[in-house]
RNA sequence: GCGCCCGUAGCUCAGCUGGAUAGAGCACCAGGCUUCGAACCUGGGGGUCGGAGGUUCGAAUCCUUCCGGGCGUACCA
């Protein structure tokens, strides 16, 4: 059972008020119990915190909401750490809380260092999350960039919150694609014409040097060869972003192994296919597809959908029972869903399973202008150059900024620059920040002042800090379920902000300050910068202890 | 044609499992450094949440429809 102290205190009043709920419901003779909200109220004067809970309530009991809120509020407000409540509007509750509530707060966070907020979910399934998967044909382009940041960060909070992930790779190492790749490797080696449809990038003809490609060599076995090359590079180019996937995991294995055979012929001995002309037909429309899917075709050669099937089908041993599939794909993929989703119930599985997550696009700008990206023309820009250009953390950090479901647009100009356009630097800044001021306080000797002799109250901007801080396991339980990485990307920026006011309005140390008030205002720095550390952990992006102080620009402002 | 995604401030976008006066960053204007890091902070201007209907006590959020943009629609991989 995961401690209170992970789960924060703000959890607990969570679930102490949909105690209150679920037991009001029960005596209202409700179908269901609502599943009710606490939030940030926007204006402070409203409380610490809010709930809904008597809108949810009101019409499944069929009551007037702000009787029911009175009825709440009136529970609510013996509940520890709540110092008032009162009812406004059609029925809002708002809770404040007491000073000792957010002390309480800072502790349980300091007591669960990294740990804070993990194991936040019910059923932590082991779950097989596949992403990038980017064709082993050329360089990991910069869009690449963008489903390894978004997965990596999803597996780093599902395993936060305590799921068992697996990180996959799938590596399309098999069919016409890989020959052409060869076939175009060779044309650039001997000067002649790449054959249509091959792959036309500088990339192709450095390859070949690097190879060593003469001219009678096996068009076949170079394009394997330029595939382990491929992967390779992908390989560094993922981990110069810190990424390292658990597996890649071959197409061509499971044509070798007999799997793409087994699964066309399990599929089939279940009834679901049909004999076109000698061509094997998936009937995909069954479950919803647009159209029936060839798994092998007229000439007996299996479709690259055939080696889907067989893959999904080794997925799911490897999984096992109770485990869960992701699918990361990109915008153009869309059309798998439901040929995917046919194919899992072919097989035999549930219908939820497995889950597919669809990216949108991503684009890059510079000085206004867009850049094309077409990879048959090798005209993009790599993973690489954009870590060159930009670096390891903004890469991570503005490929995170938007929900994946949204098409995003990256400045380069300005994820680039080192001031004030660029947020990843702000974030890593505060963190830096808190850093110093306890390496300050530690060479004043006052690291070890007794915070509980402080006798006056917690500033606004403190308990400001704390509320955010008490609020980060409710994020990552949202970011894991609902697979929105990006909730922590803008959590950091906001824990950010509410630290540079804490900073602003309660010095920590320094001539007239309480000793004990510096005791105090340590532990809330501290636990600042741990869960800072952590947010931005989950996120992929590093948390320095200290960044290069950042010249004066000019320097004419004292002429 | 059909299918999926999207349309919110000048720009890039949060908010979308319905809730209080629609937010952030950038850009723009005006201020602020003798003390823990100014890569910062304070204030200001800027919105028919693409349009129109509907459901609801309440809609940026749900439904219908139209308009606009992206992507897809293989016995390619």
């Amino acid at each position: 059972m995961a401690s209170t102290t992970q789960n924060s205190a703000l959890r607990g009043l969570h679930e102490a008020l949909q105690a209150i709920v679920d037991e009001l419901a029960r005596a209202g003779d409700a179908a269901g119990t609502p599943r009710v909200e606490l939030e940030r109220p926007r204006d402070e004067a409203h409380g610490d915190f809010a709930t809904n809970a008597a809108l949810m309530l009101a019409p499944v009991v069929r009551r007037n909401p702000r009787e029911v809120a009175q009825e709440i509020a009136e529970r609510a407000g013996a509940l520890p750490g709540v110092t008032s409540v009162d009812v406004a509007g059609p029925g809002f509750i708002n809770l404040t809380m007491g000073d000792d509530w957010f002390l309480e707060t800072v502790e349980a966070a300091l007591d669960a260092g990294d740990r804070f907020g993990a194991d936040v979910v019910a059923n932590a399934a082991p779950i097989l999350l596949e992403f990038v998967s980017a064709n082993p044909t050329g360089p990991l382009v910069a869009a690449s960039a963008r489903h390894a940041a978004y997965g990596d960060a999803l597996a780093r909070i599902l395993r936060h919150a305590g799921h068992d992930v697996t990180t996959e790779f799938y590596v399309n190492d098999a069919g016409r694609q890989v020959d052409l790749f060869g076939a175009s490797i060779l044309a650039r080696a001997t000067g002649s014409d790449v054959p249509e449809d091959g792959y036309q990038g500088d990339y192709v003809t450095e390859l070949a040097a690097e190879l060593g490609v003469a001219a009678g060599d096996d068009p076949v076995e170079l394009g394997q060869r330029g595939v382990a090359a491929m992967i390779a590079g992908m390989r560094t180019s993922l981990e110069q972003l810190g990424i390292r996937f658990d597996t890649f995991f071959s197409e061509k294995s499971l044509h070798e192994s007999g799997a793409v055979d087994r699964g066309i012929e399990h599929v089939a001995a279940a009834g679901y296919t049909d004999d076109e002309d000698g061509a094997v037909i998936l009937r995909t429309t069954t479950w919803g597809d647009d159209r029936d899917r060839a798994i092998r075709r007229a000439n007996g050669v299996p479709t690259y959908f055939a080696a889907d099937i067989a893959y999904l089908e080794d997925k799911f041993s490897r999984v096992g029972a109770g485990g869960h599939l992701i699918y990361v794909l990109g915008a153009d993929h869309h059309g798998y869903i439901a040929r995917l989703k046919g194919a899992s119930q072919a097989l035999g599985h549930e219908v939820d399973t497995p889950e597919i997550v669809i990216m949108q696009m991503v684009t890059l700008s510079e000085s206004g202008e867009q850049k094309k990206m077409s990879k048959r023309r090798g005209d993009f820009v790599t993973a690489a150059e954009l870590v060159d250009r930009i670096g390891a953390d903004a890469t991570r950090f503005w490929m995170l900024e938007r929900s994946h479901d949204q098409q995003l647009e990256i400045d380069l100009d300005a994820a680039s620059a080192q001031g004030d356009e660029n947020p990843v630097y702000y974030v890593q800044m505060m963190h830096a920040r808190l850093c110093s001021i306890r390496r300050n306080v530690e060479a004043a000797g006052l690291a070890d002042g007794d915070a509980s002799a402080a006798n006056e109250p917690l500033h606004a901007s403190e308990k400001r800090v704390i509320k955010r801080l008490s609020e980060l396991p409710i994020v990552v339980a949202d970011a894991a379920e609902r697979r929105v990485p990006h909730r922590v990307h803008h959590y950091a920026r906001e824990l950010a902000t509410d630290v540079s006011k804490f900073y602003r309005d309660c010095r920590v140390m320094g001539d007239g300050i309480d000793p004990a008030i510096t005791a105090r205002r340590l532990r809330t720095a501290d636990a600042a910068r741990s869960v800072l550390a952590l947010a931005l952990s989950l996120v992929g992006v590093s948390a320095p202890e200290a960044m290069e102080r950042r010249e004066v620009e000019g320097g004419e402002a004292d002429a």
